[in-house]
DNA sequence: TCAATATACGGAACACAGTTCCGTTTGCCA
DNA sequence: TGGCAAACGGAACTGTGTTCCGTATATTGA
């Protein structure tokens, strides 16, 4: 569904010059819109930006949870990535998943809307929300894994409703001062430690 | 800004008897359609089912805030109250707390929607969110400093932030057999308990 | 270099929900 | 019962997502 290479290399019958460069100046218009006025803003405004009309945009992102993939795809790599090393030099699990889980939080609170869009029932987000389980989901369930066998955490603790719990603590954090997703995250993590 | 009262006492110069019957019977058709469609269902479908124009909607509840806390305004008078009571009930002041958080989680778990409205910062939901604030942070400062003042918890937790906390972690329960919101919200008071 | 053609583009048009506004109707009181 | 303030209904306006199709153009083969 989201298919962003194609520059050179790769089977598929090899994009128009005009495409490519039209998806490549509309993921630095959107990252850059995201930005300013979160993951939501109107279609109509990233065209305008970009110097395309809304059919264009439609055409490379069919849904908008494709274009929020594509231009985040690189950052919740690195992020997936990152367990399995902070598995390997923490000093234990149990703060290799609280390491982990904060840089999956310090991610979603920068993203101005991203945590509400990955827990929205709309169904125009079901990539997004399917792309991040995907990825996050088993690196979750690794860490979780390695802290119950150690005797750290109850080992009935489920990876998806944990990321679940994580995102839905992200939500509205970034525009309110007075709401510190950061710490109740971290309540929710020392809640899972045994004793 | 809400007033449902003026069915014969109070000072304002009273209303039509086909006004207060429309109220009425908005109150009823909207708790309804609450219930079959979440509290996000189009403004027509109650009107439409009410058998009046949306003008009359609007001119009852000027925002669908308002529509909210009029049909859910008995049942967060209810929770609290709860609290001081039980406060005065239970073993220690953090059960309390923790019985008074479950109260407000299953409030909200069983009104679909309704804890995304409480969270957006759409400003239509301000009145939802003043009115929810104003009854609730109350209380349950008030069973924060009974459980802080006993030792249980650390005096320095915000009772705005754990509502806010709580609210979000209650969103898109309801409709995901796969996320236990009251679970997550169980962890996140056990996280709040000094040792 | 020059058609021919598949590919991609732009933006008008449509769908849908919130909200406003005003001509019409109706309850209330003198 | 007549007059009027109060309330009503729903058409119309706004903003946003999404579709569709006539037009433009990159590419390719002759």
């Amino acid at each position: 569904m989201v298919d962003i290479d194609n520059g050179s290399g790769s089977s598929a019958p090899r994009k128009r010059a005009d495409a490519r460069r039209n998806e490549e100046t509309l993921l630095g218009v959107a990252a850059a819109a995201f930005i300013t006025s979160g993951v939501d803003v109107p279609v109509r405004d990233i065209a305008a930006q970009a110097g395309v009309g809304v059919g264009t945009i439609y055409r490379h992102f069919p849904t908008r949870a494709d274009l929020i993939v594509a231009v985040y795809r690189h950052q919740v790599e690195a992020c997936a990535e990152a367990g399995p090393a902070l598995l390997a030099s923490s000093s234990t699990p149990h703060a290799a998943l609280a390491l982990w889980i904060d840089l999956f939080v310090d991610f979603l609170v920068t993203k101005h809307g991203l945590a509400e869009a990955l827990q929205s029932d709309d169904a125009a987000f079901e990539t997004l929300h399917a792309y991040f389980l995907d990825r996050l989901v088993p690196v979750c369930d690794q860490l979780l894994d390695a802290a119950a066998a150690a005797g750290e955490i109850s080992p009935d603790m489920d990876a998806y409703q944990l990321l679940r719990g994580v995102g839905n603590l992200c939500i509205g954090a970034g525009n309110n001062p007075r709401y510190d997703a950061r710490r109740m995250v971290g309540l929710l993590i020392t809640g899972l430690r045994l004793h």
